[in-house]
DNA sequence: GCCCTCATGTAATAAGTTACATGATTGA
DNA sequence: TCAATCATGTAACTTATTACATGAGGGC
């Protein structure tokens, strides 16, 4: 059996504690989620795959009535987490930008619209600097310190696009 | 009938003229590649769909013996993009990135083997820096500014990525 | 003769999103 | 009481990759 990317990602969310699928999707959606997603059609059938595999092993914790099932990291399954972290052969980026996109193929409009889709992007990647302020902002206190070295990397990284975005916008004015 | 953005990526290459199946993916994998990939398997059956919508209109072209068919943008297909072009309502960018995943859980492992995460994704922007070079190099001359704009823009990318990881590299060597 | 490039296409598979169904608890 | 949150799960769908099959032409 092997195990992709959003595998790893429940390996790693649950190395922090026991947790739920509900809150491996909390805490995706406010840490890995921008630039690595997952959605509860990836994290349900995930968790059961790592069960049967004996990477994890979930337990019945009902909360009063309310259905509960909260899962642990095996050894086994701390094991494949460190050997997937040291593997370093298969790290390549994917963009996909639809903005960059049509500004390849915006000789077909004016530089003005080509201009108004690079202020669109600008303002998008604003949108996720002030999202990510937030997440730093609200942050619980943690003896784990890589994920703060990535969410600042996820900052500069935002700001880095504003500011080039918003340099391609003042050229394509200029060039009218 | 709705058009993916891939769709687009067939429409906006043969803005530039007619081409085969065949030359787009050609183009499409010395250009937009690196923020939007098509194979084979999404271009053929793409050309049919836009060919069935009257967005472009394909005939043979057989070089000898051998089949070719070659499709153009039809004045409905030239709208079509521009008015795809012209709305800014969807441009968010989508990043996948297995490296700043791992260092994301890099606290399960030494500062020393989070380092070589690192470094392995620096080197993997260097290398795409070399390959955008590469690109610009060979480029043919053409009235169209705007693929070289985006090509600028991938470089500068790539050429951010690869100083920051480059710096992050560093301060995890020194908090040993 | 053989390999590379040109050229078209499909089938199987993988990966992931969206929408839905279900139901308990908590707080205003 | 009503909405929001906690909680689990699946089915349908979309999107894209990989691998394969097929075959002609050109250059060594």
């Amino acid at each position: 059996m092997d195990i992709g990317p959003t595998g790893y990602v429940v390996l790693g969310m649950l190395r922090l504690g026991e947790r739920t699928g509900y809150e491996i999707k909390q805490l995706v959606d406010r840490s890995t989620r921008f630039f690595w997603a997952a959605s509860y059609g990836q994290i349900y059938p995930e968790l059961k795959k790592l069960e049967d595999a004996g990477l994890i092993s979930g337990a019945a914790d009902p909360q009063g009535g309310r259905q509960r099932r909260a899962y642990a990291l095996t050894a086994a399954g701390e094991q494949a987490l460190e050997e997937w972290l040291r593997d370093t052969s298969e790290l390549g980026m994917e963009l996909r930008d639809p903005a960059l996109l049509k500004l390849f193929f915006a000789d077909a409009i004016g530089s003005e619209d080509a201009a108004a889709i690079a202020r669109a992007a600008r303002e998008r990647h604003e949108a996720t600097v002030a999202a990510l302020e937030e997440v730093r902002r609200t942050k619980p206190e943690s003896d784990n310190r890589m994920p703060a070295t990535v969410l600042e990397f996820g900052l500069d990284f935002h700001r880095w696009c504003t500011e080039r975005f918003a340099r391609m916008e003042q050229e394509l004015k200029e060039k009218d």
